[in-house]
DNA sequence: CGGGGGCTTGATGAGACTCAAGAGCGGTGG
DNA sequence: CCACCGCTCTTGAGTCTCATCAAGCCCCCG
């Protein structure tokens, strides 16, 4: 539990500037921003909102992993997004949270009381235009996790996930790619709809198969990202690391 | 395969403005609009877009129903979308398609041209909140399927969707409620990550069980709408009918 | 050393898929 | 008018994938 100061004083140092919500702005239209944002951090595991909570807030995603997901009245549930730094939490014109927001690893928020957030967004379009190209880039990645849920084999969604840890998490090394799984089995389960166990299983099958080299139970290498590919079932065309 | 003339006009007597891209406009605005729309009518079972395809326009539907799906390699599908009348097709900022849309009946849809169009949102906030709102909304309907996909039955699926259907094409019929499939077995199963097989055997048991009576293959008659959520397998809190 | 959390492994079974055949129904043409 | 066709849908039998239930392992920490 390494307690570290994430939360940067101020926008100029902020380390998700590029990708978040604020990228397109002027410093005018920062400094309205900075007025109304504060930082809060999370401890792991630590629940942020649940389903039907009176949501007071939206916030960025600074440092750390949490998860959005939904669940049945039964225990049943589905992670329905992964949030990593820079994206983004919380929908203006909108009174009550629809999913359950939980900290995974220890997370700081970025957040902006709503009220005066909205304020800000009628007036500012370049935030407008960023919220809206992220709500739909939010949109294609559902889809193509329904097409995941909906059609893919268990190994397909286990591989399929790799690859995306691959493109926000990894790192070159040598010509293969190595990265630390930001989720635990269990989670991993919840994101795939799967159980653990199976998840447990196709993660040793593909072990087995020479696909990826584990080393402990979080940290991977994968020798070779067109063998990953393949396993993804995916339309390989132009699919690359970022 | 009748031939009406669904394509209104002008925007004055369009029957989609309430809940359409368009619904916020004043009567300028709406002028503006009106120079960069065409109507256009596609075939049941013809294709709209390919994915991949370059999206040189975006659109919405007026009458009929479309599907927006994706296909992998081997061809196994998913449908991630159903577009009824007054949902909105293609995104701005965006140069091809990232989804196959189908005509799953009749479709005329309202075009604009995408490049003017963009033009039309960035000085136009009345079209551009709008926008938000609808993607926003796409995005909670995405990831509410993608807890079907992920851990609902078959059963469930069934009921869910025909819930869903209820919700925006069915009519009161005394205590009960009466309602026109707008899919075939086939584009069902798409939908609901299952085969078609599967929906036709868990149709004919909620038939059996009085969940639902059938009157042909299309039309259906839910006695107790209540019986239906709750084989939904929602949280029933606060679900009603629209 | 004992305990707990996260993970793995094994045995078994259920739910959904696959393959195959046939029923219902509207259209077409002899 | 009826036979035939094509299409959608239903039904049945067998199979397979993944969930469930149940131990047990590994590793860290007290």
């Amino acid at each position: 539990m390494t307690q570290v100061d994430l939360a940067p004083k101020s926008c100029s140092n902020c380390p998700i500037r590029p990708r978040a919500i604020c990228s397109r702005c002027t410093d005018e239209e920062l400094n309205e921003l900075d007025k109304i944002k504060y930082y809060k951090t999370y401890a792991a595991g630590s629940s942020v909102v649940l389903m039907g909570d009176p949501m007071t807030f939206v916030a960025s995603v600074v440092a750390g992993v949490a998860t959005l997901s939904r669940s049945m009245a039964d225990g049943r549930m589905q992670m329905v997004g992964l949030l990593l730094p820079s994206d983004f939490i919380g929908r203006p014109g909108r009174e009550t949270a629809s999913f359950d927001v939980t900290a995974v690893s220890e997370l700081t928020l970025c957040h902006f009381h709503k009220k005066p957030f909205e304020k800000v967004t009628q007036t500012t379009s370049h935030v407008q235009e960023r919220l809206i190209e992220i709500a739909l880039d939010e949109l294609d990645a559902a889809r193509e996790w329904m097409l995941l849920l909906g059609r893919k084999t268990a190994r397909e969604k286990i591989a399929s996930f790799l690859l995306i840890c691959a493109r926000r998490l990894g790192s070159r090394e040598g010509e293969g790619l190595r990265l630390e799984l930001p989720l635990t089995r269990d989670a991993m389960s919840d994101y795939l709809g799967l159980t653990i166990e199976t998840v447990s299983r196709q993660m040793a099958a593909l072990k087995r198969d020479g696909v990826l080299v584990l080393e402990g139970t979080r940290k991977i290498t994968i020798p070779d990202l067109n063998r990953l590919l393949d396993e993804a079932g995916d339309d390989s065309d132009g699919v690359t690391l970022a």
